[in-house]
DNA sequence: GTCTATAAACAGATAGAC
DNA sequence: GTCTATCTGTTTATAGAC
């Protein structure tokens, strides 16, 4: 218990480099961000981020893991609270959605550690750790569908394929930025826009896009 | 006619360039690529890159352009074929799909151009193009969801946030790398999962995920 | 159109004082 | 735990010979 604890406690500089590493990143990337900026904007000097992190790539997968642990805890909190397939899945799309509309650093982030897997080696601890609850978040969500289907609640489809698409039509969206923000004409982080990027997610979700049409 | 043309005549070394510095855009992004690398990868000089590419960043724009022209040339293609919006809404999905999948470097760089607008200015003639051509295909894809739904042929639902949706199903999906080979449990650009896809796409834009529901 | 040489700035990382 | 100073390598870009 008290071996745990000890990640939760605040350490004051240590945060704060990864807040700002946060923001940074999600805005450029891994390659696109220097650690002078992170330093500049911690108000430290370069070199005491090396106290708190041993190198660029460990700051980076200690952000990506935080995030990942927050969303984990979300996802498994509304999973948790029961009902049948349909009614879980609804939840945790919304649950999902005001996640990532709640930081918007988040889908950027999580989209980036899906596809930058080039920049990373994967060998550092921190990396292994994400990825695990990477895997435990996806294999929950697998779990999901895949009891919807065997109960009948969901048509049958490839459980992977639909995971793929859900994941594509709530991340990419936040994730999307000013083109996004140009193409609905309102911010997309906005609390309008946020409710109903929830209620059309969901009404494809139901019933597709064609009109009463089961097929 | 003639102005134009010079375009499409070839140009070696600059063809080169652009074939190289697309495969490494595309797996680490505009400030992950470094020049040398794509002089190595093409045999040139470093400095001979500045005769075709006025810098780093013209070359990223460059590299972009060519794939926006090549995809807004495909989709047009397969939405000039006519017939209703349920059958050009199917083939564009399709032609989409086959699109991805042909060239595996396109759907990670379309996803960098819609949300790494930080890492560019926007003032080069070259990515305003490429933002032009952008423009025109989601014009033409609002233009089909917008006439389905007048003639009821699609659910009345937003046409943006819809559009959203129809991108991230299609690219983000070619675009997951590692993540979504593991995933899905196979390559994701094998021939048996890119048929996998197109169809399971079509049967959750046709009737969604919930099964003999139409809400 | 490609090359060598070089400039000038910046990167990640380390040493050691305080 | 933060600092100054420094090392080493790399970055984009330019100048000018061929």
């Amino acid at each position: 218990m008290k071996a745990a604890a000890h990640r939760h406690l605040s350490h004051p500089s240590r945060d704060k480099i990864l807040d700002v590493a946060e923001h940074l990143f999600a805005r450029r990337g891994f390659a696109g961000v220097g650690l002078s900026e992170v330093a500049e904007g911690t108000n430290l000097g370069k070199s005491s981020l090396f106290h708190h992190f041993r190198s660029k790539a460990e700051l980076y997968a200690a952000v990506i893991g935080r995030i990942l642990a927050h969303i984990e805890a979300t996802l498994l909190r509304a999973l948790a609270q029961g009902g049948d397939p349909v009614a879980r899945l609804d939840r945790l799309i919304d649950a999902f959605i005001d996640e990532l509309a709640t930081h918007p650093t988040h889908a950027r982030l999580l989209l980036r550690s899906l596809f930058e897997d080039d920049e990373l080696a994967g060998d550092l601890p921190e990396e292994q750790e994400a990825n695990a609850t990477l895997q435990r978040i996806t294999t929950s969500m697998a779990h999901l569908l895949r009891e919807g289907m065997t109960t009948g609640a969901f048509r049958l489809a490839s459980v992977t394929h639909t995971l793929q698409s859900l994941i594509g039509i709530t991340i990419y969206h936040f994730a999307s930025g000013e083109f996004g923000d140009e193409l609905i004409g309102r911010p997309v982080f906005s609390a309008a826009e946020v409710k109903r990027r929830k209620h059309e997610v969901r009404a494809l979700l139901h019933g597709g896009l064609l009109r009463g049409s089961t097929t």
